[in-house]
DNA sequence: CTCATTGCAAACGATTTGCATACCG
DNA sequence: CGGTATGCAAATCGTTTGCAATGAG
């Protein structure tokens, strides 16, 4: 098939992912994967379907959702639970860990990282004897765009 | 009726919050505050149901729901996403902001407060001319118990 | 051929709502 | 009394799963 992986890490993973679970490649998944990757945004399943569906006619919801947690399962993507009842996914760049400014009015999630803020998170840590695995720091509030108006108003 | 709530400041922001909308008070929903902010946790809706129906016979699930979403709205307690797809709400003390470390394996969930962190982020907001009204930090691991758990093994 | 993948519809769990009744002011 | 609060059951929403048909190795 003709459907790469750009990123050489993900592709990897994947891979041994799947003989270690016995999976077979798919046409569709590969196509969901890839489009996902390039896109590089924080998708619901509900919205990567939405986009996704005029793409790959005759594709159900359930393959997309299945995809996800699949790449959620093999460290490719991450789940986020923001504010609203519903998750998001998004690529992990293995290279560095990165944090979010979401704005509450128009959903804006920019990205950002922050050495000094993973020094004091393992400072943190130390003090409890916690063994950390993961962390998220989300800063919630209104983007620069949304405050203008705010103000305008 | 006797149920007073402890602190002043929610209090007062209950009342004004009722006054607004044209609530009325009732036992019932006194009951359920008065008994969430006094345990001082990280309730789910169904955790809190269940350890309060004993002491308000008679109580509905939905009356637990309605209350605790109403102190959200009237920024008494705050919605938290943490792992699993259900909602904790916990009383938010206006004094100061605090982070949390959550256990993935019993969790366990420790609160923590720093300073450092809180000065950095309003750094990242003004580079971003982000305009922060609420952050949040998880950090996600195992607690110093699981951790010795997990080595003896 | 065997077994994984897919689409669909139906199950599920958490949350939310409609409605008749109970309660408050 | 007029309108809010409550309990119940049913609706809703996002997520998951069972199953028959399809696709990959």
């Amino acid at each position: 098939m003709n459907f790469k992986i750009k990123n050489r890490y993900d592709y990897n993973c994947l891979k041994n992912f799947s003989k270690k679970r016995g999976l077979k490649s798919s046409q569709k998944r590969m196509l969901i994967i890839d489009y996902f990757l390039k896109q590089d945004k924080h998708y619901s399943v509900d919205e990567l379907y939405n986009h996704i569906k005029n793409k790959i006619p005759g594709i159900g919801y359930s393959t997309v959702y299945r995809t996800l947690k699949l790449l959620a399962e093999c460290g490719i993507a991450s789940e986020r639970h923001f504010e609203k009842g519903f998750t998001r996914f998004e690529p992990i760049h293995k290279e560095e860990h990165h944090d979010h400014l979401i704005c509450t009015k128009c959903s804006a999630i920019i990205e950002f990282t922050n050495q000094e803020i993973e020094k004091i998170q393992r400072k943190i840590a130390r003090n409890f004897r916690f063994f950390v695995s993961d962390h998220k720091l989300e800063i919630y509030g209104l983007c620069s765009r949304c405050a203008k108006k705010e103000k305008n108003q």
